[in-house]
RNA sequence: GGUGGGGUGGCUGAGUGGUCGAAAGCACUGGUCUUGAAAACCAGCGUGUCGAGAGGCACCCAGGGUUCGAAUCCCUGCCCCACCGCCA
């Protein structure tokens, strides 16, 4: 959520600056029910004071033992009229609210302008992209010649968008979250952490899916509004939700492996074939609060943390920074790292990386105690995937693959596997 | 699933209809004292919002309700604790 008084204040030059989101922000409607909400809320506290003071005064009254009955009238007059106004006021807020909870976040100055993934800009590569002197074979085709990927099966079972695995593939996949959770708990210094995979909708509300992103997730059927978790960035972001922490305990960073579920409404079509897309994957993922000064240079670092780990798994890839209008409802910038797949001769999104300033932390009341501050203070919120497991399999499967449709295992992954060294 | 007890400020915990945003203790901050520290003593110390300020308003798990007035009474929900049942 952005500041309300700043959306009060320079509502024009907010909606200029999501113009690069590509939102319309409504400035008239804003500007008129706040301007009613003004002289409402002004209207309804003066009541109060009025009511407050006169109650007191009943209190008074009765303990002195003298008449209360005409103070009982005028109050009651009050009354009347303060649920009237109130009535107005609260329909007023609800408005306003439901206006505010649905503004994204506004885009950094640096973002690039443009429309879609397209307008994306290039900020490095890293790695080889291989070549082949025989045909290259896509996962789909790899995991069907060894039996150990199975789409039917898993159709069977749920539906589309769904995978089973076997033998040295499920070991792999097992492996690399392994592999993925040792190097940022040893190597970068975050805090592995388990979470459950079912939220509530007020942690939903806080980093951002809900209200506006209901159709994307699963939820579940039952009295209470639970879904299952869109990405471990929900559990772990809202570990500090209604939180006040001390600054000594700044910046915090966390890691989590977690399945993820996503319904990829509104993706008929796209990415139907294999694993690249499927309704649940597993993730592990970075996650770091930290004072509002230190953001900008965490994502950063945050950013390499992922880099890190294709780097050690030997797999080419490029990072890009998001343009406007590709950017996500919460965050203020973005990284990309994709990853080069083969069989598409093209880069393929495998980690997201984010900064959401205080966007988050405001919806969610995420605090600390700056010592120079008298109050608490909003603290900041970045993540990114480090990095997303199903696509890190296909993209070892494609990049090692050989002629004869083995894939070498990468050195690293090795200790993880028995010493594996092709999976056949 | 059953029975009982609870959810109050950073923590512990008092408060069961009126001057309670809330006692007390701990923690924390500042001061006195001390060579320094500790102890002792004094003072301060919740969050949000409106306001230049004085101050107003709201918040005692959440949402409704009763009342002139609710932390306190009623209803619903959520959560926690104890015991019983069931269970990976």
């Amino acid at each position: 959520m952005l500041d309300p008084k700043a959306v009060r204040s320079d509502t024009t030059t907010i909606a200029a600056a999501l113009e690069k989101k590509g939102f319309q922000l409504d400035v008239a409607q804003l500007e008129s029910l706040e301007e009613q909400r003004k002289v409402l809320q002004v209207e309804v506290e003066s009541l109060q004071a009025q009511r407050n003071k006169r109650s007191k005064s009943i209190g008074q009254a009765k303990a002195a033992g003298e008449d209360i009955e005409p103070l009982l009238a005028e109050v009651n007059e009050l009354k009347s009229q303060l649920e009237q106004i109130d009535g107005k006021l609260n329909d007023i807020q609800a408005r306003l609210d439901d206006i505010l909870w649905g503004i994204p976040n506004i885009p950094d100055p640096q973002v690039p302008e443009g429309a879609s993934e397209d307008d994306n800009v290039e900020i490095h590569r890293w790695g080889e992209v291989p070549s082949f002197d025989f045909e290259v074979r896509d996962h789909v085709d790899l995991g069907a010649g060894s039996g150990q990927l199975d789409f039917e099966g898993a159709s069977k079972i749920t539906g589309s968008r769904f995978a089973v695995m076997h033998d040295q593939l499920a070991l792999m996949h097992r492996a690399l979250i392994q592999f993925m959770l040792n190097t940022h708990t040893q190597e970068h210094g975050y805090r592995e952490v388990y979470v459950p995979f079912v939220v509530n909708s007020d942690s939903l509300r806080g980093t951002g899916q809900l209200p506006k992103f209901e159709e994307d997730l699963f939820k579940l059927h039952g009295d209470q509004a639970f879904y299952l978790i869109p990405t471990a960035e929900v559990p772990v972001t809202n570990l500090l939700r209604d939180e006040i922490v001390p600054a000594d305990a700044l910046p915090m960073k966390f890691v989590c492996h977690s399945p993820c579920f996503r319904s990829e409404a509104g993706s008929y079509g796209r990415d139907t074939r294999g694993m690249i897309r499927q309704h649940q994957f597993e993730k592990v993922e970075l996650v770091q609060f930290m004072k509002p000064e230190d953001s900008e240079g965490a994502l950063e670092s945050l950013r390499e943390h992922a880099e890190t780990i294709l780097q050690k798994l030997g797999l080419p890839y490029r990072a890009v920074m998001l343009c406007g209008g590709d950017l996500g409802f919460s965050a203020a910038r973005t990284y990309d790292l994709e990853v080069w797949l083969p069989s598409q001769a093209t880069y393929r999104e495998i980690s997201s990386c984010s900064n959401f300033r205080d966007f988050q932390a405001r919806r969610m009341k995420a605090r600390w105690r700056n010592p120079e501050a008298k109050k608490p203070e909003l603290l900041h919120t970045i993540n990114g995937s480090g990095l997303a497991v199903g696509r890190t399999l296909i993209a070892i499967m494609e990049n090692f693959q050989q002629a004869d449709g083995s894939i070498t295992v990468p050195e690293v992954l090795r200790p993880y596997m028995g010493g594996l060294e092709r999976i056949s």
